[in-house]
RNA sequence: GCGCCCGUAGCUCAACGGAUAGAGUACUUGGCUUCGAACCAAGGGGUUGUAGGUUCGAAUCCUGCCGGGCGCACCA
């Protein structure tokens, strides 16, 4: 509907000549507004310098098939004042009025929100627009490195990442999940060191110790270093392959809870070698500096970073280059994302300039998604003290918490459960704001589950489900029928003499009106990168639909057929939505 | 020093240059004999860091200042 209102409004335009006006059709923020809203009268009237009222009322008349302009209204307060046609042409539409400084306001007929009800219901969503359909798309995220633990920034780029697969494969492309991990250096030789001190620890806990110690035993752990890297010991050789292995199936429980699941799998060890050779066939785009090998970012506004060291070993950014042959021999991407931290943005697009050089068939396609900190306002954290939370920690946490709440009840599986409510609770809070800026994460405070968080969401399509349970026992067939919702008809559709914006929006009319808009959200939140639209929309649809569920009953409500529709409605439209933010969406809880 | 990002209710966050800046939380009050109360309803709470500028219209765009974060050569 959106989509042949922006239509409609061009046409209108550029018969008023003024065919490039950026104007916008969006959902207005207050439901009084209407279904959708335009500012092109107002946009339009800047360019052809004339006043904005006027031009709407052109406007509303090419958009209408009548030239007949009802009485301007003066029941509502002046500086409302309206004007309202009778007759439309654009189908669905039941009014269209002008209000404020020139905003074109349409309203959807209820038959028309009906047909739209019942087709989400039936799992409909319509398409999503967008250039990526048919693509192929790599999404690079997560990153954890084997022998260290997994920590809260792991959590959140992989909730971000795994949230923005989701979204590109709603926008029709295909999706593929990349992990890229690093397995050699430093870090490696802290824990190996760690472990042969305290062989019965974790790898997680050897790192930690390892790492606070390495001040004192530089030199024995740099040794330890080199022969990880030569492969000259054959006990250590065991304990790295052993760390790797546990390490990596760790990794493996933690991405079957959170519920990714990736294609490819790449390590720094494989990489590392290709990135060396890459370089070192590139004397046009690298240079010596120093006794090390550099790309000169400064003739690009970017800085200087060292590709290969002085001791002719490749760093981080030659390695990277690495990957990016390792992901071109995957396939032909149309479009590859890195999800990582903000710190890592200057580096990333120096990096990215370089392989632009080298492979120049990838201009343009590498985009990076990145996101600030994970910051818990209890304590500081660090994975070098030893008494870091740890991502895991955290979600142990929260599920225990999860578990205290659920006592009581008779639960088909209280473990996995509570850890869906625990995964909601905390990628909740990651999806929630918008993308770059640090998130502060008060653990207590989501401990109590409540409010504008993830448990709420799946709470309230538990609850959907209940009713649905109910509804079919009762013997309630879902189906608008020959009912007639009471509200709908009598409150804001159709007859424009009636509509009374003074009174308050009925609940039922708000989750209507509310369900309609799922499809346009997730458009926009592809198009950005942007999850939070969904989790805002999300959290504001659960909302109408709980303040529905608390004045009109289901069965043996007035409108038991509609009212299932409308529930079933819901539940489809969350249950996409918790796929699409990849919050798993329990049954019962 | 140079560059990038941020500053909105006590706290955590929304607001695609537009209409009366909205939610949650905390606080106060009311609501479970009826489909799940992890819920709902009501109330107070704001000079959008600050001073200017552009615009019919600015939290949003531009400039200065204040405050905070991150990055700038052999770590990842």
């Amino acid at each position: 509907m959106r989509e042949a209102l922006y239509i409609a409004i061009q046409k209108a335009l550029v018969e008023l000549g003024v065919p490039d006006a950026p104007f916008v059709v969006e959902r207005p923020g207050d439901m009084s507004h209407g279904d959708y809203s335009t500012n092109a009268a107002l946009i339009a009237a800047k360019q052809l310098e004339k006043n904005p009222r006027e031009i709407a009322e052109m406007l509303q008349e090419k958009l209408s098939s009548e030239k007949v302009l009802g009485s301007p209204r003066s029941a509502r307060p002046d500086h409302f004042l309206q004007k309202v046609s009778p007759s439309i042409s654009l189908e669905g539409i039941s009014k269209i009025e002008i209000a404020g400084p020139g905003f074109i306001n349409f309203f959807l007929s209820h038959e028309a929100v009906a047909s739209e009800i019942e087709k989400i219901a039936g799992g409909e969503f319509g398409e999503i627009k967008s250039d990526l359909k048919g693509q192929k798309v790599m999404v690079e995220y997560t990153d954890p490195n084997p022998f260290k633990e997994f920590h809260i920034g792991h959590l959140m780029t992989n909730t971000i990442g795994e949230s923005i697969a989701h979204l590109f494969e709603a926008a029709g492309a295909t999706v593929a999940r990349a992990n890229y991990q690093g397995d050699v250096g430093v870090h490696v030789a802290k824990a190996i060191w760690g472990k042969q001190q305290k062989p019965e620890s974790l790898w997680g806990e050897a790192y930690v110790f390892g790492s606070e110690r390495y001040d004192a035993h530089k030199e024995e752990v740099d040794e330890l270093n080199k022969i990880i890297y030569e492969k000259t010991d054959a006990a250590v050789n065991a304990l790295y392959e052993a760390g790797r292995a546990q390490s990596l199936e760790h990794f493996e429980k933690l991405y079957a809870m959170l519920g990714t699941k990736f294609d490819y799998y790449f390590f720094e060890s494989q990489v590392g070698p290709v990135g060396l050779e890459i370089v070192k066939k590139h004397p046009e785009v690298f240079e010596e500096s120093e006794g090390a090998v550099v790309f000169k970012g400064e003739q690009y506004g970017l800085h200087t970073r060292v590709f290969v060291n002085s001791k002719g070993l490749p760093t981080y950014e030659a390695k990277e280059l690495g990957l990016v042959e390792a992901k071109k021999e995957k396939g032909d991407f149309a479009l590859s994302i890195t999800v990582t931290a903000n710190e890592i943005q200057d580096y990333f697009k120096v990096v990215r300039k370089a392989a632009e050089l080298v492979f120049p068939d990838l201009e343009g396609k590498m985009i990076g998604r990145f996101h600030g900190f994970l910051k818990l306002t209890t304590g500081k954290m660090s994975s070098r003290k030893g008494n870091a939370i740890t991502g895991e920690s955290l979600l142990m946490d929260l599920k225990d918490a999860a578990k205290e709440k659920m006592q009581g009840r008779e639960l088909k599986d209280v473990e996995k459960t509570a850890e869906q409510i625990a995964v909601g609770a905390i990628k909740y809070a990651v999806l929630k704001q918008g993308s770059g800026k640090d998130i502060i994460f008060d653990p207590e405070k989501s401990l109590s589950l409540q409010g504008d968080s993830g448990p709420y969401l799946q709470y309230a399509r538990v609850r959907a489900l209940s009713i649905m349970k109910a509804a079919k026992e009762a013997g309630v067939i879902a189906g608008s029928g020959e009912e007639k919702s009471p509200v709908s008809a009598a409150g804001w559709s159709g007859n424009a003499a009636t509509s009374d914006f003074s009174s308050p929006i009925n609940p039922r009319v708000t989750l209507e009106r509310t369900l309609i808009h799922f499809t346009e959200v997730v458009e926009r939140a592809a198009a950005e990168l942007e999850p939070h639209y969904v989790t805002t929309y999300l959290t504001e649809l659960a909302s109408a639909f709980n303040s529905w569920y608390m004045v009109e009953r289901v069965v043996g409500g007035p409108n038991p057929q509609s009212a299932l529709l409308l529930t079933e409605a819901f539940e489809s439209v969350l249950k996409n939505g918790l796929t699409l933010l990849g919050i798993p969406a329990p049954e019962e809880m």
